[in-house]
DNA sequence: ATGCCGTACCGTGTACGA
């Protein structure tokens, strides 16, 4: 099985790419973020045409998540349940659906918009939430195959960033967004891209300003992190920097991984 | 300190991104 997760930054804008590029990657799921879009105007029979099926979850032009799959999408959930709200509405920044026996999240934690603001402690329960939510998954099942995957907007440690210097007092990078993704990943959740791709210089996401990516100026906030049982049927992984290049790439590469039968 | 670039919105500017 192989999957992978991609924060697209608008299907309208990407349509093409995230097609074309699906067609050549040979995955068998695909997590997406940031389709930016609502369900009604979802380009869901593109998708179809490859041999896909697609649960998409949006509701405006902001934010926006989707999991695509060729084997099997089944049990669809809208949401983690129990997360928390911003301005009294519920964004769409989580869907999840059981694909070839793997329950797969595609995740859009939020950005956070800067330290202390009222968006950045919504970031922080947020992940919270999630971390209690996989907690109490595994709990119930310890032979769980689940992956949480997709944009965390956390960069884990130094090595995520091209410069510490330049994200000094940014969000991204603070001690509590760092610590709530370590509290996943100590729920049992493993970075399974990780051990494939130590760093420090290994990123998913460069800014569009400032010829970040040719000036290899980026950050690592795009993971997969795995229940016990699933990290221990990974292979291998790519990040698909090839794929930020060209004429109106996503600021965020693909970040693929692929897994042995159970 | 800001723009830099990119996307989407009843749009000729504003909000958002990280």
């Amino acid at each position: 099985m192989r999957m992978a997760t991609w924060n697209i930054n608008s299907i309208r804008a990407r349509h093409d790419r995230v097609l074309a590029w699906l067609e050549r990657s040979d995955v068998d799921v695909l997590a997406l973020q940031e389709t930016k879009i609502d369900d009604a105007r979802f380009p869901v029979e593109s998708f179809e045409k490859l041999g896909y099926r697609v649960a998409h979850h949006g509701t405006n032009q902001w934010n926006g998540v989707a999991v695509a799959s060729r084997i099997g999408l089944e049990d669809v959930q809208i949401g983690v349940p129990g997360l928390p709200e911003y301005d009294q509405a519920a964004e769409a920044r989580s869907i999840g659906a059981v694909c070839g026996g793997v329950r797969v999240w595609s995740l859009y934690v939020p950005n956070g918009r800067a330290v202390d603001d009222p968006h950045y402690h919504y970031k922080l329960h947020w992940l919270a939430v999630l971390r209690d939510y996989a907690e109490k998954q595994l709990a119930n099942e310890p032979h769980l195959q689940m992956v949480l995957c997709g944009d965390f907007n956390i960069a884990p440690t130094d090595d995520d960033i091209w410069s510490v210097e330049y994200y000094q007092g940014s969000t991204h990078v603070t001690g509590p967004e760092r610590q709530a993704f370590t509290s996943v990943v100590d729920a049992g959740f493993t970075d399974v891209v990780r051990p494939f791709h130590p760093g420090p210089g290994v990123y998913t996401y460069w800014d569009y300003t400032r010829l970040s990516f040719q000036k290899r100026r980026g950050m690592r906030i795009d993971f997969a992190l795995a229940s016990p049982a699933l990290a221990a049927r990974v292979t291998g992984a790519q990040i698909d920097r090839e794929e930020r290049k060209g004429k109106g790439p996503s600021d965020h590469a693909p970040v693929i991984v692929e897994f042995r039968d159970a």
